[in-house]
DNA sequence: CGTATTCCTTGATCCAAGTCAAACTGTAGA
DNA sequence: TCTACAGTTTGACTTGGATCAAGGAATACG
């Protein structure tokens, strides 16, 4: 895959100029990740940051107990890691793919150059807002719903509201990106096919229509 | 009190150049709040953001039955609601003083021409940065650590670790802070002042050092 | 193709923390 | 000083979801 192309697809950088993806395009690295790869770890060192180009990456943290906490599920188009870019040279997080990927690293000194355009700049600042705004949104969704609408939460923020899935990731790491145990998720789907809401069979998970109201109201 | 001054003291700006601090200066405005004010409602418009100089501030949201969520209490020093510089022009948080505040009020716009400035830009955004990770935090503070932990991070938080404290807000409101009831939280006071750990009488606090095992351990 | 992991399911049990309700306390205002 | 009203405490009760344990299914790999 071309590196320029790439980036004129990658959403996040739609409304850049010609100019400043080519500038871009320049200093940035393509890179392959295979299912389960690790990416980099907390406290790892590092010189820059990624942007998924096609895949899916686990952003999470290890706490005390050993238990990985996910923070986000990153999607095609969407920058992770850019923390480093102003704070410590080492991950604050760790990252994980969830299945093969392709990513692009930035190195962090060029980058911080690119800075100087004021639409580059404003439109990587929108960036770093809307991500804080999806913190604040996931730490209502964490602590104020229960996992029956974090499921139904996390299939529309990853795949879209629909009738039939093709879910590519483990039920496993679905259950720690809601922030509950494999065994809930395991009695949840149970219950819910016993009452005919929704069907699941290999990567095939269809929804009943009406389940969708668990999300849009409590 | 000056506006000036209290730029300077704001540990935020210290950083900053002479010439940005006046520029800083001319465009904001100084407003006090009283205990328990609202600043501003989620949804409500806004033109620009704040700077905390005196005081403490709660952000947080409501959620669909009506509990507030506190996402963080902002001490002196810390900018909040910055996020409707770039996003839409409402504010994505509610924010009430929980005492009595002195605050700056940055309008928006002439704020984003100061953003040409590449000090000012990267402090600006290493700011941004440093709240992304506070937020991650907080993620895995509320959904993997106990009442008990989450009240002595709380502690530290806000007024470090200390013997004795001198506590400014109500329990309702640190219940609210660390994610908890304030039925909980009282019984949790109960039980630590039984087993001799703490003693609070007052607004004065007192706190055993072996307490803080569970804040670096688990 | 068989074996070894890793994933998934199910059952039994436990507990931290929420809810509801009611009484008590402190304090700001009229 | 009296009166609201917000904040606090206590008790009784409920519950969602975690943990532990153990068997079954699927996938990867030599």
């Amino acid at each position: 895959m071309d590196i320029r192309e790439s980036l004129q697809n990658a959403e996040l950088f739609s409304s850049f100029s010609k100019k400043s993806l080519e500038l871009l395009a320049q200093i940035c690295i393509l890179k392959q990740a295979k299912k389960r790869q690790t990416l980099f770890l907390e406290g790892q060192e590092g010189s820059g940051f990624y942007v998924l180009l096609h895949g899916r990456v686990q952003i999470y943290r290890v706490n005390t107990e050993g238990r990985e906490i996910v923070i986000k599920v990153i999607n095609p188009g969407e920058i992770f890691a850019e923390v480093i870019l102003f704070e410590k040279d080492q991950y604050p997080v760790c990252a994980a793919a969830l299945v093969e990927c392709n990513l692009l690293f930035i190195p962090g000194v060029q980058f911080k150059s690119l800075l100087a355009s004021a639409t580059f700049r404003d439109e990587f600042i929108a960036i770093l807002m809307g991500k804080q705004r999806y913190l604040t949104e996931r730490i209502m969704y964490l602590t104020s719903r229960d996992v029956e609408s974090r499921f139904f939460g996390f299939l529309v923020e990853q795949y879209g509201r629909k009738g039939v899935y093709e879910i590519d990731i483990t039920k496993r790491d679905i259950s720690l990106s809601i922030g509950a145990t494999p065994e809930t998720l395991s009695r949840l789907i149970h219950r819910l096919t016993g009452e005919g809401l929704i069907a699941w069979t290999g990567k095939r998970l269809t929804i009943e229509e009406s389940c969708w109201d668990v999300i849009d109201f409590g």
